[in-house]
DNA sequence: GCATTCAGGATTGTTAACAATTTCGTTTGA
DNA sequence: TCAAACGAAATTGTTAACAATCCTGAATGC
């Protein structure tokens, strides 16, 4: 129970790249983006980048108009916001759920490494990097107890994320998942899923 | 408040089409799905068919695996399907409630027309057509009420459907129908959502 | 007989060129 | 002065060719 694809899937880790500076703030809201400027800089042809924009498209972060490319999503409403949210929350506590009773050493192992990742990005006061070590972290559980629902549960996140990062306090964002990850490997799912709900907010 | 894009997004039209083929069960599970046998019958190159492809793989209908192209994605258990279930619901609920205070006299008439579309459908008992009329009708609430998560609704909704599709008894779904259309022009909410819980199973 | 190796054919991945469309500044006309 | 028409540049959409990878089945060695 243990594989991190690092293949290449459809430009996926263009894809990644991209993520990430969106939710770091890189581009305005409604800024149109490029296709040639990307392909040029990830050193490929506009096929690949193409790849790349539609997944970011269907994920929700990019919104696309026919013969004009893609642009940054407008944020959602606070209705919408929280209705993603508790999406989100019925889907991850699904998944720590099964986590939970089924992970083993290489698991933890695995969890620990990230956290270690997350609390070094907190340290580090880095937004971009606290964002995505934060994502994967909750992604490993999410990927491991159901492959099947990944995807759906990381356009939901991506998208909650967008509205308005609550990543501003890094303490705290250090506490949180190390409450989480501690009541996982204490194999506790009361507590787990408590300081979750008190995370995913 | 009605526009229906006909426009053609990233080979979306081609997206249709094998996604309704996939509902009515035209390809077998872990059916390999090959872009240049598409790419003929649709009479275009593979670019538009992979851009459909990847548009499907992100909706969850497809899985991919590098260097071997798409296959047609293994059903949800049944407890990720009733996860499923309920964020959808949750999401469609949402959706209705907003529709419902919004909807002028020309989106009672689109929706008419749906569920007049739906009805003949069921009259015809063709799957694939009650499927696609099905969808329809749901997704226009959705649309109208939250552009912004139509296709989260949709990646949950296909994904629902594929599992079993209840579509056998086509007497009901025409009926269950009729009363969430008919709830919706009394904007009675609570009948509405009643009858759309009664539906969405 | 059985596993391994090695073509070749089939399939996906990538690219560059071309077609279609939009954008934007300039000209034109009233 | 302003608005419409025009055209060049920029951008997206599509295509066919090529590269890389995977699959299949026959040949090979044990």
């Amino acid at each position: 129970m243990s594989n991190l694809s690092s293949r290449i899937e459809f430009g996926e880790n263009i894809c990644d790249v991209i993520r990430r500076e969106l939710l770091s703030g890189k581009f305005a809201f409604d800024e149109p983006i490029r296709e040639q400027k990307l392909a040029n800089r990830f050193g490929t042809s506009r096929g690949p980048v193409r790849d790349a924009l539609l997944r970011l498209t269907q994920e929700g972060v990019l919104v696309y108009e026919a013969n004009k490319g893609v642009r940054v999503n407008s944020p959602l409403s606070d209705e919408e916001r929280s209705v993603v949210v508790e999406m989100r929350l019925h889907l991850e506590k699904f998944c720590l759920e099964k986590f939970l009773t089924r992970a083993d050493a290489s698991d933890f192992d695995q969890i620990s490494i990230l956290l270690e990742r997350l609390s070094s990005a907190c340290n580090r006061a880095s937004l971009p990097e606290v964002a995505e070590c934060d994502l994967a972290l909750h992604r490993y559980w999410v990927a491991q107890a159901s492959p099947h629902l990944e995807s759906t549960w990381l356009g939901l996140s991506v998208r909650m994320i967008m509205k308005y990062s609550r990543l501003t306090n890094y303490d705290e964002i250090e506490r949180e998942h190390s409450n989480i990850v501690q009541a996982i490997m204490e194999r506790d799912l009361k507590k787990a899923l408590f300081f979750l709900e008190a995370n995913v907010i």
